[in-house]
DNA sequence: AATGCTACCTGCGCGC
DNA sequence: TGCGCGCAGGTAGCAT
């Protein structure tokens, strides 16, 4: 199914992976190389190591079995017998159980397994990253990260903690990893849609109510994303090699001039935080004290 | 402390 | 047909 959205890499794949879709490629990773051994390690680019060197890098994992695949918000956690190795796919990033021999274009790193097949980073835009760390709880780049909103401790109250305090359009505080971790601009944009309320509404300005409506539509179209193996707006392919196709349940996202599913209005596209985000003026209202531009 | 803005990177669509 | 511009995205880091 085609969304009307035309762009795409060569390679036919297009996909922003958020929680949903981390999340899929974890189930699928868990499921083909867990209890593997990682026979070898190449670092085809530095830059996805940036924080220490290649050669170190590939030693550290080399040999090592895999013992736990796991997922902290989008990041991606490969857990060997003493280290994990923790993996952000940013946008652009990959992964792909092939053959070790067949190399394709921007990949980025290899882990090798005991046999012919290799784990393929691959990586158009160079924007993934990976960490090798000890203990992943405390490492710096998931330390910081808000509540899993699919943990069962996860509630309205979790919410209105990360949000005491700061007076930002609720987008931009849903984008920020340390208020809920694993939201992006897709899962954002449905989410407020869900609970009705506007993207640009100050986080002071929500009421518990609201702030209970929009806990339960943050589960519920992460869930449903989850259910539908993510969005993908072409032929996106799993590490397996099978579709996600929750795009063809998204109600906003990238729906601008499309009739709301609720209501029939125009669904518009504004810029907020730098980004893109598509409501309903009719079902999202703005609180009346904050002007309209 | 909280917030806003930019760099990073690349392929593709669009307009001329 | 060919070229160049602008967009898309998440995060770190810097400025305010
Ligand atoms: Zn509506």
């Amino acid at each position: 199914m085609l969304c009307g959205i035309s762009y795409m890499w060569t390679n036919g794949l297009a996909i922003m992976p958020e929680l949903p879709e981390v999340e899929t490629i974890r189930r699928e990773l868990h499921s083909q190389i867990l209890r593997r051994r990682l026979n070898n390690v190449t670092v085809l680019d530095p830059r996805l190591v940036q924080a220490s060197q290649p050669k170190a890098f590939e030693t550290r994992l080399m040999g090592a079995l895999i013992t736990n695949v796991a997922r902290r918000g989008k990041y991606l956690m490969i857990n060997v017998e003493s280290d994990v190795l923790i993996l952000h796919l940013m946008m652009s990033g990959r992964l792909h159980l092939r053959a070790r021999t067949d190399i394709r274009p921007h990949t980025r790193l290899l882990l090798t397994l005991d046999d012919d097949q290799a784990l393929h980073f691959v990586d158009v835009r160079r924007f993934g990253r990976a960490w090798i760390t000890e203990e992943a709880h405390s490492h710096e780049v998931v330390g910081h990260l808000g509540p899993e909103p699919l943990d069962a401790g996860f509630d309205w109250r979790s919410l209105a903690i990360r949000l005491r305090g700061r007076h930002v359009a609720i987008k931009t505080a849903l984008l920020d990893q340390r208020t809920v971790a694993g939201i992006g601009n897709i899962y954002a944009d449905e989410a407020l849609f869900a609970a009705r309320i506007h993207p640009e509404t100050p986080v002071n300005l929500l009421s518990p109510p609201k702030l209970r409506a929009l806990t339960a539509s943050i589960v519920t179209v992460l869930e449903s994303g989850i259910a539908h193996q993510g969005t993908t707006f072409s032929t996106f392919e799993t590490s397996e090699g099978s579709p996600g196709n929750n795009q063809g349940h998204l109600k906003v996202f990238r729906k601008t001039g499309q009739p709301c599913p609720s209501c029939g209005k125009n669904i518009r596209r504004i810029v907020l935080a730098q980004r893109s985000t598509h409501y309903c003026s009719n079902c999202q209202r703005k609180p009346r004290t904050v002007s309209t531009k």
